[in-house]
DNA sequence: AACCGCCTCAACCGCAGAAGC
DNA sequence: AGCTTCTGCGGTTGAGGCGGT
């Protein structure tokens, strides 16, 4: 609908925002995105609404700085894969392709600027290309398999609740898979989704799909 | 203090494939 | 089988922060 396009909102998210998408996608999952930009009321598309999740709300996902590790990891399997972010960001839990990809945006800019190459275009390289059509069949197996980012979340749910452990014995501050930065104090989105379980009607919202 | 350039990262866009009807 | 809608991916952009001069 034109309409409805025009009334969309863009642009950076509101607390309020996000606090409303967590609620509905503790109602409903991560995966009627269209409806669950419908019945929340929030003047975005069900693609904006995904995005922000992914990337931003997820508990799953780690924040701070791409560790040497990582880095490493990063560079061997774009080495690999190519451009192919979300494939590789599996490989990273915790870690979306869009953080990905940026880093090595940036990576790659620092290396053509040591290389007195600021021209470079940022592009997979052919190598890289080549050892694509090889892990086709690797490709291949792992889509038999069915790992969907079902799977994926809950490897990454698995692995944070290890490394939360951890870090409560550690007595760390902020866990790797820490909770979006803004403070909510005791009433999180998080519990209000606990709270709006026990009362909404969900035959009426899924009425309105 | 003001300006400038660079860096980071959130968010948008277009496209392709999947799913539903 | 063909059309429409939804979802996910990769590329790109722009705002804001930060450090250097």
């Amino acid at each position: 609908m034109v309409l409805q396009e025009e009334s969309m909102r863009k642009g950076p998210w509101t607390e309020q925002e996000d606090f409303q998408l967590v609620c509905f996608v503790g109602l409903f999952g991560d995966r009627r995105w269209d409806f669950i930009a419908k019945v929340s009321g929030l003047k975005r598309t069900g693609k904006s609404c995904r995005l922000r999740w992914v990337n931003y709300l997820h508990p799953g996902l780690k924040r701070g700085k791409i560790t040497p590790h990582e880095e490493r990891l990063i560079l061997d399997l774009h080495s690999k894969w190519g451009n192919r972010w979300s494939r590789i960001a599996r490989k990273l839990p915790g870690r979306t392709d869009n953080e990905i990809k940026n880093f090595w945006r940036t990576h790659m800019r620092k290396v053509a600027k040591a290389a007195g190459h600021d021209h470079v275009v940022v592009s997979p390289s052919s190598s890289a290309q080549i050892i694509e059509i090889g892990e086709e069949l690797i490709d291949r197996r792992e889509e038999e398999d069915g790992y969907s980012m079902d799977d994926i979340w809950r490897d990454i749910d698995d692995q944070s609740n290890v490394i939360n452990q951890v870090c409560d014995q550690s007595n760390f501050e902020c866990g790797p898979m820490s909770m979006p930065p803004w403070d909510y104090g005791e009433y999180s989105p998080w519990t209000v989704v606990e709270e709006e379980n026990k009362v909404f009607d969900y035959g009426e919202a899924v009425a309105l799909s």
